[in-house]
DNA sequence: ACAATAGTGTCTGTCAGACACTATGCC
DNA sequence: GGCATAGTGTCTGACAGACACTATTGT
């Protein structure tokens, strides 16, 4: 093969500094420059259903974060991310969707970079880059064990405080504005994604990737309301929202009040606002 | 010191696992994962002014971005952005701020991450990753020999291309929306950065960090024009920008017209819009 | 009946877009 | 004087915030 592409720029003509190129490639040196230990974690948010007793009211939903607790050192029992180290020979999205398919069973969602995270000591081992995703899916699509394990934290505000409480163990509460309260600077991590989910949320569809495929209004407008933690005026929100969705015909049932038409998302027609 | 810590601990009980952590740490491999070649590339924006023929008109504002030309391989003598190998014990942060230093002759300017760049082929000698960074300056901050070379490439808009004209050899011309046209993936690099710019220049102060300490309200509305290509009304631009200037008595002279007033930026009040 | 949510109509104040107008220095 | 820019006043239409109102189910 290497001669056909020799012939081919000799013929093609000016292809000395193609060769000459080539030979310097051939004979790089790769190890001159020292290379740095690279991981990458995972943010998966999603949205809970925090059922309530009354059998009427609609469940209240929550913005959640998914976490696993560390079984090895360094910070073995903190709770961190999802995250493992980058292969040389993959692509970042790889290694963290291979992270996702084995943590979570899931292989199919909504990925983003977030941010790349280089201080020094944030791993006490050694200098580790950490390349950040951040990953919005439903709680739907995982599988049975992955939706009932007991790694989803509910982000609760407090004032200025922003809280994670266990789903299933609400005694465990994690305090993001204490670094130390997750293992390396995962706190971080967490806030730069709440940070750049709420900005993005109100010019992006990024909403539609926490809701189901069939979702009704109310259930969206709670997403929005989830994560920007403040309550929104509904005829406000559907005005702004109709453009977006269509009807698919369907409703919900057996509420203990009106039904509700069912949407689902209409594509990228414009921006949102 | 190790025993000081060794009996702090031990004093402040439940410290076994801390002490083990330690031991972990001390015989930890950091070779157990395959290491990658990481580098920074700097994408600096500024705004040139292309000073016309009239001496009453003022000078066109254009958006620029600060290229190199490679004299090694790979891409020799292609057009790159300025960038390096990351050292180990050097933040990406200082690595890049080196670069600046060495390249430009400058220490203090705007410096954001804008993005890691990983595509498995975007250096042909191996998989090298490379976080991006954007850096916004005022020209006038430039030692004179920064300022006056032809590396400064303006941002100009035909149709739907994007072209990179030098400013002092306007034959050169790069088409970003052909990836051959730089080195590596260099072109994408410059537009995510655009991108970037034209959404964050609408909800921060970014653009303040193109413009000198006093500026008039006019370059102002230029720089703001300049970024997102497209013009703008003067009073209803003076109306959302008032609140976050404040005139310094100063005002501009001898151009053959009514003097401007020049402003300062009046710190981060409040949000733009 | 009634609790609870679904969904719509409409008023109002704010603000961006638009245009017209006045102000001022330098050749 | 007149060119070119600086800077302001004000009208208008679009639209977010706000509230009131009607609709519909399961117990």
């Amino acid at each position: 093969m290497a001669h056909v592409r020799d012939l081919v720029t000799r013929l093609t003509g000016g292809a000395d500094k193609e060769v000459e190129e080539r030979s310097f490639l051939d004979s790089y040196d790769s190890s001159v420059f020292e290379k740095v230990s690279v991981t990458t974690d995972i943010l998966v948010f999603s949205i809970s259903d925090i059922t309530t007793t009354n059998y009427r009211k609609l469940p209240e939903k929550k913005m959640s974060v998914y976490l696993t607790q560390r079984t090895q050192f360094p910070f073995k029992d903190k709770w961190s991310l999802a995250g493992g180290f980058v292969n040389p020979k993959e692509t970042l999205v790889e290694t963290a969707m291979g992270v996702l398919k084995r943590k979570m069973g899931i292989d199919e969602l909504y990925l983003e970079q977030l941010y790349t995270f280089d201080a020094p000591n944030r791993d006490p081992r050694m200098r580790i880059l950490s390349v950040a995703y951040m990953a919005l899916l439903n709680r739907k699509d995982l599988p049975e064990n992955a939706r009932q394990e007991s790694l989803w934290f509910n982000i609760i505000r407090d004032g200025e405080k922003i809280l994670l409480q266990n789903e299933c163990h609400p005694e465990i509460i994690l305090d993001l504005s204490d670094k130390q309260s997750l293992a390396f600077d995962h706190a971080d991590i967490i806030l730069t994604g709440l940070n750049r989910l709420q900005n993005k949320i109100e010019y992006t569809d990024l909403a539609f990737h926490l809701v189901s495929q069939e979702f009704t209004l109310t259930e969206l407008q709670n997403v929005y309301e989830a994560i920007l933690g403040k309550k929104l005026l509904a005829p406000a929100f559907r005005r702004v929202i109709k453009p977006l969705v269509e009807a698919t015909g369907n409703f919900t049932a057996g509420s203990g009040h009106r039904p509700s038409a069912l949407f689902r998302y209409k594509g990228a027609t414009s921006a949102l606002s």
